[in-house]
DNA sequence: CCCGCTCTTGACAGGCTGCCAACAAGAGGC
DNA sequence: GCCTCTTGTTGGCAGCCTGTCAAGAGCGGG
């Protein structure tokens, strides 16, 4: 049984021609795969390349450094599906602040070993991840923006905005720390760190405590 | 002008021969300086050697691995002071972590590189580094527990203590965030990242929203 | 059927880490 | 004061990893 067997990207013959896009794909595939286990430093690039069936080479083709790679992968496994933030259920914000969180942790348990491989994220020392961090975080706030702050419009008060922005990145700060404590630890139970996310956000966000739609 | 003249570590002479303890500390220091400016995997033991003035094998010597060097520097710049906690101001819960918060934000100002650079860990989830900052936020959890819930007892209640102490935790995730709204991207104030972190401080804690000293 | 494009490979050079035996700087005994 | 013995300290060695590059091979076009 080899490892081009067990693992499910296929590679049928080695020096396989393939196009660019599709072998991009499976690489990364590979990539997330193992980054999913182990940590970055932890996977030597003679590793990825036996996982996705390539030469070593290949991947500094493709993606110029291991970090490269690395960085593209973070990339993908941090960016939020758009149709997330759309339709969410509830009248009052804390019921549409219910229904979000009640979202994020079904996605999050459902690849708990991606999510938890990223680590605390919001980091401190290496610069390009925490950038990369930072946009994937820019994207989830103007979902959470949309979603929970129909009201609030950028453009008529851009101070308020950067700081609505900040609290809500803030906030994910506290969303990460709050998965960790539940998947890891085991501190809190679904129940428990729904309500600890619920309240938080509800607390964090401006404006009146509770509005409700007339 | 040779590297030992320019670094802050004394090293007079060479082969120089010190109790174990102080070449420890030297090292231990250099270490914390070089970790200030540049990330864990840019920072080569050859340069740690370097600037602790000493040959390279020392430090395997004396810390085994690289890893367990960094490990170490670590743990020890997490390290909460224990009087921190002591003798907070204020009466009710809110001004008492309005006390907190300032303490803590005077603290990140005067050593924000440290802060920063070391923050909240290497991203890619290295359980090691993981398990360190975990160890030194039980710790602070503590300190701010016994500080803001006196009347907590956790023996009377361990389940409850569990909860209390995840919910502190998660909250250190939210003061990480927001410290790096502030002091990376500056969009928050001092007057913005107080009123956030005590706001999220006063809500996430368990019982009456605001306790009042008779 | 042959040619050319480019995807893919294997090998090379440089750097870094952990290990280890040899060296010598102090401390203690006489 | 000199010698010896302990042990802090050094420099080199082997192994692994990464980025680069020229050569080889698969596949479409003429």
């Amino acid at each position: 049984m080899t490892s081009a067997e067990t693992a499910s990207a296929p590679s049928p013959s080695p020096g396989r021609r393939l196009e660019p896009d599709a072998r991009r794909a499976e690489i990364l595939e590979a990539a997330l795969r193992l980054y999913a286990e182990r940590p970055y430093a932890d996977v030597s690039t003679s590793e990825l390349a036996r996982e996705a069936g390539v030469a070593r080479g290949l991947l500094n083709h493709y993606f110029g450094t291991k970090r490269d790679l690395y960085l593209t992968a973070l990339r993908i496994l941090l960016t939020i599906p758009e149709e997330a933030a759309a339709g969410l259920p509830g009248r009052t914000r804390t019921e549409r602040a219910g229904a979000a969180v009640d979202w994020f942790l079904d996605t999050v348990a459902a690849r708990a070993g991606l999510w938890l491989s990223v680590g605390v994220g919001g980091a401190g020392g290496d610069p390009e991840v925490d950038r990369v961090v930072e946009e994937a975080d820019e994207t989830a706030a103007d979902r959470v923006i949309t979603a929970l702050v129909p009201e609030h419009d950028p453009a008529s008060d851009p101070a308020a905005d950067v700081v609505l922005r900040a609290r809500v990145r803030a906030y994910f700060g506290l969303v990460r720390a709050a998965s960790r404590e539940w998947l890891v630890r085991g501190s809190l139970d679904h129940a428990g760190v729904r309500d600890l996310l619920v309240t938080g956000l509800v607390a964090l966000l401006p404006g009146p405590e509770i509005q409700e739609d007339p």
